[in-house]
DNA sequence: CGACTAACCGAACAGTGTTAGGTTAACTCA
DNA sequence: TGAGTTAACCTAACACTGTTCGGTTAGTCG
């Protein structure tokens, strides 16, 4: 059909269209002709409104990215930590599958560039040193990304039962989902603050 | 042609030379049909040897990490913390295209799971409770990966000299490559620090 | 009313992982 | 030694992928 009387795409259509797939379907599961079909479209016009799908899913990462919090600062540099690392990890957990993505860098996304310098002028401020600010930030960002993606119940997908006899050390409770998630929470909070608290 | 006089594939071939590729061209430089050339073979001869490609993948993540040493926690629970999350990186950061496939999960990989078992055991061990001891399996689990992918080399490729501009606080210097790699290393050292002090 | 542009489509290109079926060398065993 | 089997490779194809080119038409502006 030719173009239509009200306009079928939008670049934010498209962006929470195709993270909804990513969402249901997986990382491998989107592609530009699913996208396209599920937007009631044909792939090819897609691209009157995306540069690239690589920078299709960059804006969605930096849209995922958007919602971390790094207001905790005014308070103290230690809550500021926390409460930036929560929140981050809370906005990757809400979409899991898109972490893979961001694994693949460069982790140069404008947004979160800024949130780095942020965040390191708020260690400096603090009284660290402009290198220590700089392993600090990183440190914090290993756990974020660590937790985000080498997570428990993503991790054992497979049935809980196969496992219990060949490793005898690893309960099986802690493998039914519900725990598992549960888990995974209170395991980014002992190294989060096993982390702070080392410093 | 027929069948060679002598077999120009194995499976440890096959792995080595993958493995290869990925370190050269990167992840997804690799594909079936390149690796079957640099082979000197078609790519449908590697089916004879290799089940699938991620099979293959995940053989050769394995191999990657075979080299991680649990051999610490003979001395003391923390020693056995630290070296294994040392030649946890170490494995890891010495081929590094391989470390967004292993993002992808399941973690189930067999060996890897024994490794987590034997730590978990050796925590259980030293007095921690096992809800605990899965939980700073966990936490060190996060800084290993995440200084594996969220690292400052492989995150800042592109030019320096543009980020100095619109990001005060993040020092130029602190993104020349020779700099960067030493920063990833001490950031994971002190991230494993605290951490392990903290605890 | 005419020109132009914006928005979509069909078809194609080069590449991907993978499979089916064929060919022939090497091995096994009488 | 000779027949039969198997192992190791091949060619060709399938169903995908991201992306581009050239068309077709509805809406908009002068």
């Amino acid at each position: 059909m030719p173009r239509p009387s009200t306009p079928l795409l939008s670049p934010d259509r498209i962006r929470s269209v195709a993270l909804a797939i990513i969402d249901r379907d997986g990382l491998d599961g989107l592609s530009m002709r699913k996208l396209a079909a599920e937007l009631g479209v044909q792939a090819a016009s897609l691209y009157g409104h995306v540069r690239t799908k690589d920078q299709l899913l960059n804006d969605i990462a930096s849209s995922v990215l958007s919602a971390v919090d790094v207001s905790g600062f005014a308070v103290d540099w230690r809550e500021g930590l926390v409460r930036c690392a929560r929140s981050y990890r809370a906005a990757l957990s809400s979409h899991p599958n898109i972490v893979p993505f961001l694994a693949y860098g460069p982790a140069g996304r404008e947004e979160s560039l800024q949130r780095l310098d942020l965040l390191h002028g708020a260690l400096v401020d603090a009284g660290w040193s402009r290198r220590e600010a700089t392993m600090i930030a990183a440190g914090l960002m290993y756990i974020v990304f660590g937790s985000a993606l080498s997570s428990f119940s993503s991790g054992f997908s497979a049935d809980p039962a196969d496992y219990s006899d060949r490793y005898p050390h690893l309960d099986r409770a802690h493998l039914l989902p519900g725990v598992a998630r549960e888990l995974d929470r209170d395991s980014f909070e002992l190294a989060l603050a096993a982390f702070v608290r080392g410093l």
